[in-house]
DNA sequence: TGGTACATGTACCACTTGGTACACGAGGGG
DNA sequence: CCCCTCGTGTACCAAGTGGTACATGTACCA
């Protein structure tokens, strides 16, 4: 069970520890004794820096696709729109969701190792989403336009709510959006 | 007329060099080089690399100030959410926008020389779009709650803007937007 | 038993980093 | 005319960087 891979964990831990830190300002060298280890194992596992963080980027990912996945589709759109946005203002997902937006910003500037989330990180969303919409009933122009508008109105209400930590004011955003839009949908 | 401010200058064409380039991976000396000076001249213009920051993230600050200065209050409010899409939309400042996604990202997870960005990078925006709702008839409370939602959707479809460049795509869950949402408001 | 593949630590390398010391030239005011 | 401030360049520094070489430990398989 408590696997023996130890690439695997040093990556866990590695972006546990990036959420919570910031990646610009920590060198292979801080990161591996932060972890415990020398930063000679980070290049062992990883073949370089940039290979760390292809990986962490990856990761990343995976994690934000895990909160979409478990996304129970059944219910009106409203109710699934505002259990979704329950999920992710869980305050345990901030730091991953920092992450997130930190990579982003780099990933749109062209950092190296980072360039693979930007295909990813609209489209990867979309699929599932539109499938969601045309459940209820949305043709599937309808469902990509307003998948597209759902996912932007998620993210930045979370820039808000990252930035100001008022969640009280952004959850009565969403419920607005939620309310008027979305209970107007299917 | 124009001369004179050798500090001012400098800080210009470096922000729109790091607009052009990210932030992360610039050195000072790098920098320094690209604009034709070294970096002797960056630290003692600015003090330090940090000091350098903190008047790159204040440029930018007030860079997006000036987009949001000009826009016209006069008109329905979706004629006034469609103009200042347009705006917002316009290619040319795509670096801007990108620097200051980037500089978000990293204010977020702490920076130094970046948090300054924080308290206003909400807050400054609320102030404006509550008088413009409210010009149109708004109540306080709901003149804020549809600014953060407005905002929330402007950053959001920007972000998928510049990560996919559909421009097409988010023109239209714009339209959507205003057409079913932003319409029904006055 | 021995070998071999993985995992890890120590020591080192060349290079870059932010920052400093210092010298120099131009311009203006006394 | 001298002096002083501003802006700039050159040279330098200690510290930290990513990456490599190499030796070692550990475990499993033949």
């Amino acid at each position: 069970m408590e696997r023996k891979d130890p690439r695997r964990d040093l990556l866990e831990r590695a972006v546990d520890y990036l959420s919570e830190h910031g990646v610009i300002a920590r060198s292979l060298r801080q990161l591996a004794a932060e972890l415990g280890t020398s930063h000679r194992m980070l290049i062992y596992h990883f073949g370089s820096m940039e290979g760390l963080l292809v990986e962490v980027v990856r990761e990343v990912e995976a994690r934000q696709r895990a909160v979409l996945a478990d996304l129970d589709p059944t219910g009106s759109p409203a109710d699934v729109a505002k259990a979704f946005w329950r999920r992710f203002t869980d305050p345990a997902l901030y730091p991953n969701e920092r992450l997130f937006f930190e990579l982003y910003g780099q990933a749109l500037q062209g950092r190296p190792g980072t360039e693979a989330l930007l295909p990813e990180v609209v489209t990867a969303w979309l699929g599932p989403l539109v499938a969601l919409g045309k459940s209820h009933g949305l043709s599937e122009r309808d469902a990509l336009v307003n998948a597209r508008l759902g996912m932007a109105v998620t993210r930045g209400l979370l820039l808000d709510l990252l930035a100001t930590g008022d969640l009280e004011a952004v959850n009565e955003a969403m419920d607005r959006f939620v309310d008027t839009y979305v209970a107007g949908l299917p």
